[in-house]
DNA sequence: TATAATAATGAACAACCTGTCGTTCATTAT
DNA sequence: ATAATGAACGACAGGTTGTTCATTATTATA
């Protein structure tokens, strides 16, 4: 019985795919990357790649569900802790942990998270990070974070507010050499999120 | 002498190219749609393409451009007045009027930005807007409406965050059939901006 | 309205990329 | 040692790209 996943090529070539995927998002975008270019790179025949992906779109969900399931796995590990905690604490204290373990996260997997998220990445996984970051801290109908009736704004707005701001950051922090501390983006996201972006900015009080 | 810009064939045959393009970036993605299927759609002889664009590269680009220079025209002719404004009112009162134009803006040319900022469109055009953005409210080195000084936050991650959060609104806005009017949506990234997510969403206070 | 100007067409082309074959060869179990 | 497995390879047909050119249709203007 062979173990498609500890033969020693399939792990090889697995690899080379995505290493060459990921240097090649940086000097070209992915919508003018092909599947040559990506072979050429990683050094290995065409037709090899379609014994493992279907497509370069293949290649790249694969890739980005990797990245979704290991960030669920830490939201989901953490939130009972979270939804407990916020009952006394203040929204500060009890998510603030939590984003320091997603940026620590990005920290390590920051080669493709810069280039997927990146000018040149893959739209179509900002819209599902974004799906995720809300259905993850705010969908769980039973102990939801946020009620539809305290809302002051329509809810989808106020998702796609926060879910698009916090990418947009992370996209930045990424971009400019990742120089802060994971702890240190956090009390900046924090800071905007709970006080609001124009407070943050000294325009306000 | 005859002037390009008013022979009736090619404001014809432009003008079928770019209604084609916004059809087909509804139906798949922008990296999906080939100069066949534009040419096709727009029932015109490919040839005729590359004598008015290099690639679909150009078109999307060109498309693009001429929204940005609107957008700038609009930001432009009402920033004085906004400046002046800043010293004795809130920022709410102040920005709010440009923030109605621009949703104007955006309502009238629906149809593309729908397209172009969708989870099919180009990602480089979000970039460029969030540059735009930033420069257009906040760069100016006379007259900035933020001091570096009094910022809590880096300003990189300020200006990303604010970028960001309300290019995700307008997606959100254009994606759900512009159903809020203009004045509606304005109050609502005021309401977010300016008092935070957090307090938007009745998490604080 | 007649005419000169020129935009659009259809066809052909080489170059390239794609997805899918059958074949070869290294690895592993017996 | 040898047979079975399946990963990697080379080659194929089909489709797209960007270009060119002679021909046709449409437009602006005198």
């Amino acid at each position: 019985m062979r173990d498609r996943n500890t033969d020693l090529r399939i792990i090889r070539t697995k690899e080379s795919i995505r290493d060459a995927l990921v240097e090649l998002i940086d000097e070209k975008s992915f919508e003018a990357i092909t599947v040559k270019d990506i072979t050429t790179r990683a050094k290995i025949n065409r037709g090899t790649f379609y014994a493992h992906y279907q497509d370069k779109f293949d290649l790249m969900t694969k890739c980005e569900d990797e990245i979704m399931l290991e960030m669920s796995k830490i939201a989901k590990q953490n939130f009972p802790g979270v939804l407990t905690a916020f009952e006394t604490n203040s929204p500060t204290a009890t998510l603030f942990p939590i984003a320091v373990l997603i940026f620590e996260y990005l920290n390590e997997k920051s080669g493709f998270m810069k280039a997927v998220l990146g000018p040149k990445g893959d739209l179509s996984f900002q819209t599902r990070l974004k799906d995720f970051m809300w259905k993850t801290l705010f969908g769980n109908d039973p102990g939801a974070l946020i009620k539809e009736q305290n809302l002051l704004v329509p809810g989808q707005y106020l998702a796609s507010y926060i879910a698009s701001a916090h990418i947009g950051v992370i996209q930045k922090w990424l971009d400019s050499g990742r120089k802060e501390s994971p702890q240190e983006m956090a009390r900046i996201l924090s800071t905007m999120s709970i006080n609001g972006p124009f407070f943050a900015a000294g325009l306000k009080k």
